[in-house]
DNA sequence: ACCTGAACACCGTTCAAGT
DNA sequence: ACCTGAACACCGTTCAAGT
């Protein structure tokens, strides 16, 4: 019987959701590197080799993985606008152990990439000015999924009986986004 | 000549405030017990003697500080909102080295009172549901700070050419504040 | 190429001790 | 009451060394 090896063998994308895994469940700051290392079988120098900066890198790469979207053009801009809200939206809000990072670092990579994206497909609808459209609504849904998750306990004392949707949160998201795509036409 | 002594004595207010000048200059990151001693002029576990729960303690006064917030009740409800919106994000953006904690952190003590009482304002003021308009009013702060500091391009390699006031930022914070007050109404 | 071991500087926090 | 010194467990990161 040879030692045991890594049974799978360490990867960027493998590090990335070992490490968003453990913020979700435990909070930002008991994600270490020797407690990655740990969760991946792994001394925590290995981890340097696949993201040269450390830390920083990995912190970047996990604020870049909850905030690049992309979704296919719709029949409208309104609903084009909605599916990119949406599913920000989703992806925000299933990792609340990363939200800080996400709302706050600058987007860089994939992020800008997906931004632009989001740019380019609201202007080929015709909206008159998408960039401004665009700081618009990734505003709205930063400002949602912040009070929903704030208020939804989690990073408390009580972890207790969190999990549960808040359908309020789901209500006011629907009918805040509705008034905000009524507005960016006038 | 006697030794020197704390040339002025520790206090919870003097704490804050050097904390939060080290978050907003050097980052969240940089900002240590053993560092915010040495600003201070003391050992670091000095602190520990006006800050209890220690570092956990001095994040959680952290993000109050910055999101705590009292306006004068105005002539209308709209006013009333656009009063406190305006108080609190001029606050948030004028602190951005704590901005992921106040967006993140749950609201207690002095915020969880400054939240009541606006919601009492607003009421008062004969709007039906004031809970859910100041739901909505903060999370259209919070975003909107969010993406003004992320775009400002602070927390970044070159934070040369920063501080220089965004006007179209502004522009974007009074429009969409005018919408959302449109909107509640309805 | 990929991972480990040992080492270094730094961190948060405690506790007994000083004044 | 308020602050210090020494100590402990833990952290991020480097670098030479192993395979």
């Amino acid at each position: 019987m040879p030692a045991k090896r890594p049974p799978v063998p360490l990867s960027r994308e493998r590090i990335i959701e070992t490490a968003l895994h453990i913020a979700d469940t435990q909070g930002l700051r008991r994600l270490t590197m020797r407690r990655l290392g740990d969760a991946l079988q792994v001394e925590a120098m290995a981890i340097y080799h696949h993201l040269p900066r450390g830390k920083e890198a990995l912190m970047d790469a996990l604020a870049e993985h909850v905030t690049a979207v992309h979704v296919e053009p719709a029949a409208s801009w309104q609903d084009t606008a909605r599916a990119w809200c949406r599913a920000s939206r989703e992806l925000l809000r299933d990792h609340p152990g990363v939200l800080a990072l996400a709302l706050t670092k600058p987007p860089k990579g994939a992020t800008a990439i997906s931004i632009r994206e989001q740019t380019d497909q609201l202007a080929e609808a015709g909206l008159p000015d998408a960039a401004e459209a665009v700081r618009a609504l990734r505003a709205f849904v930063f400002g949602s999924v912040a009070v929903e998750v704030q208020q939804s306990g989690w990073a408390d004392p009580e972890v207790d009986e969190w999990v549960r949707r808040d359908e309020r949160a789901d209500a006011d998201f629907e009918r805040g986004l509705d008034a905000l795509l009524r507005g960016l036409r006038a």
